[in-house]
RNA sequence: GGCGGGUUGCCCGAGCGGCCAAUGGGAGCGGACUGUAAAUCCGUCGCGAAAGCUUCGAAGGUUCGAAUCCUUCACCCGCCA
């Protein structure tokens, strides 16, 4: 094996936040192959890139000789992780079944599952011991071994218990079930590590607590920082919400888009913990930002990275080159027709009618850019509609048959970059 | 089961019969600067061109007039059983 430590390896890239005994993990790994697991809940029809940075943790240990198992929780999916500010609202239960066929066919390309090779990937869902287990068996078997002074203690429950909602007894179950999880996981697979993102540290060590009581043994658990942007803000939102990685709720474009407007002082941080980047790539790129920062190599080769990963190069491809006609410096009409009609594939595009005439503020609200009349006639009064890079500074500014590219494209634009592209037919 | 407190726009949070489409902060959005970055400053932030319309947990009611008062319901929090 070459290259460094998997350990080292997740320090150089600061995705270790928190650990149990790091020494002791060690020695296991060293001493052959270990099995850990890392889980998420179906709370939705798709991961996002928080959840990446997880399955791209499994894959790294993989990388490494480890054996990952992904877990997707369709029992603890139907009981909800505490939220720090809110209780959940329950899924109803086929939703949540539909949803753990999504996430699991999802981060198949991010692990290797081939049959044969000793360390191949293993997906499970933790509804397949959980479902047939009575009440009182959970309470005996499980429940006995939780203290409540320490389950108040974690901090996902006393932060909802000051907060005026206060918190369910089903969640405030939760970590019984999370930790149930390892005890089975180390009961069939020899399962010795979990990790997971730190916001779930409390769950991950109540997982080692119980595994202790009832086997004796010492588990690792090994905490992944929470990537935020530089001001500590969430990380993974754009204006229209949550960065999918599914190509239905985020396109390639939008997802390449999110990446290559990464900032300065985080792209290192994202370039670290998303990509498979060497140590001498990320510092020589780190370097570049340093020094001509205006280039935004590191965020061109952050956004390349992480689409190719996620929607493969083809669609990597596509994201530059319309990324490269729509940010260029060159004049859109002066875009071959295919090139054009390329780019306007990976944006937000709708069709106008010639006969309704469409202003610009019906242009902005029909591409989805202004949510409403009103936010398109602010948009245009504050100067930031753009008709093929060409400023709109009146409300009722309609296209005229010059202004369309190859006789029926427009290229909208609202603020620097959220674009769209319109085409004109009918006569 | 009893008593008390609460539910306001994306979030926090004022308002406690008319001056309230609703103070303030944050987030968001646009502009200037720049580099599809950050910071800063300026502007904006329910729908509607406007008249006006729909909002302050839900439904009723009192009133010329309600986010503000009353009733019922739902949910949340606390204390006591």
């Amino acid at each position: 094996m070459t290259g460094p430590h998997i350990l080292d390896d997740l320090a150089w890239r600061g995705l270790i936040a928190q650990s149990t005994d790091l020494d002791a993990l060690r020695r296991d790994l060293d001493a052959g192959m270990v099995t850990l697991y890392s889980g998420i809940d179906p709370t939705a029809p798709s991961a996002h890139i928080g959840h990446l940075l997880q399955w791209l943790t499994l894959a790294r240990f993989q990388q490494a000789g480890h054996r990952p198992i992904a877990l997707v929780g369709g029992a603890t999916g139907l009981i909800g992780d505490p939220k720090p500010t809110s209780e959940r609202t329950l899924n109803d239960r086929d939703v949540v079944v539909g949803w753990v066929d999504k996430l699991g066919a999802q981060l198949r390309p991010f692990l290797d599952f081939s049959s044969g090779t000793p360390n191949a990937a293993l997906l499970v869902n933790n509804l397949d011991w959980t479902e047939g287990l009575s009440a009182l068996d959970f309470l005996r078997d499980v429940g006995k071994h939780f203290r409540v002074g320490r389950m108040l203690a974690k901090e996902a429950v006393s932060r909802r218990m000051e907060s005026e909602e206060g918190i369910s007894y089903a969640e405030f179950s939760y970590q019984l079930l999370q930790s149930y999880d390892f005890l089975e996981l180390f009961r069939r697979y020899g399962c010795t590590l979990q990790t997971g993102g730190s916001d779930q540290w409390g769950n991950l060590t109540a997982g080692t607590d119980l595994v202790h009581r009832v086997e004796g043994r010492s588990l690792h658990a090994l905490g992944t920082p929470l990537v935020t942007k530089a001001d500590g803000t969430k990380f993974g939102k754009t204006e229209s919400g949550t960065v999918w990685l599914d190509r239905e709720l985020t396109s390639p474009y939008a997802f390449y888009q999110f990446w290559i407007q990464a900032e300065d002082a985080m792209v290192g941080t994202y370039l670290r913990a998303f990509t498979w980047l060497s140590h001498d790539e990320i510092t020589e790129l780190e370097r570049h930002t340093e020094e001509k920062p205006q280039a935004r190599e590191a965020q061109r080769a952050l956004a390349r990275s992480v689409t190719a990963l996620v929607h493969g190069e083809d669609e990597v491809e596509r994201a530059e080159a319309a990324s490269r006609a729509l940010f260029g410096r060159g004049e859109l009409a002066a875009l071959d027709a295919s090139t054009l009609a390329a780019a306007v594939a990976e944006i937000p595009s709708f069709t106008a009618t010639r006969s309704e005439k469409p202003t610009i503020v019906d242009l902005l609200v029909g591409s989805g850019l202004s949510a409403s009349r009103g936010a398109a006639r602010r948009t245009v009064a504050e100067g930031g509609a753009y008709v093929n890079n060409t400023k709109i500074e009146t409300e009722d500014w309609e296209p005229a048959d010059g202004d369309l590219l190859h006789g029926r494209w427009l290229v909208v634009r609202r603020g620097k970059r959220n674009t769209a592209g319109v085409e004109l037919v009918g006569s």
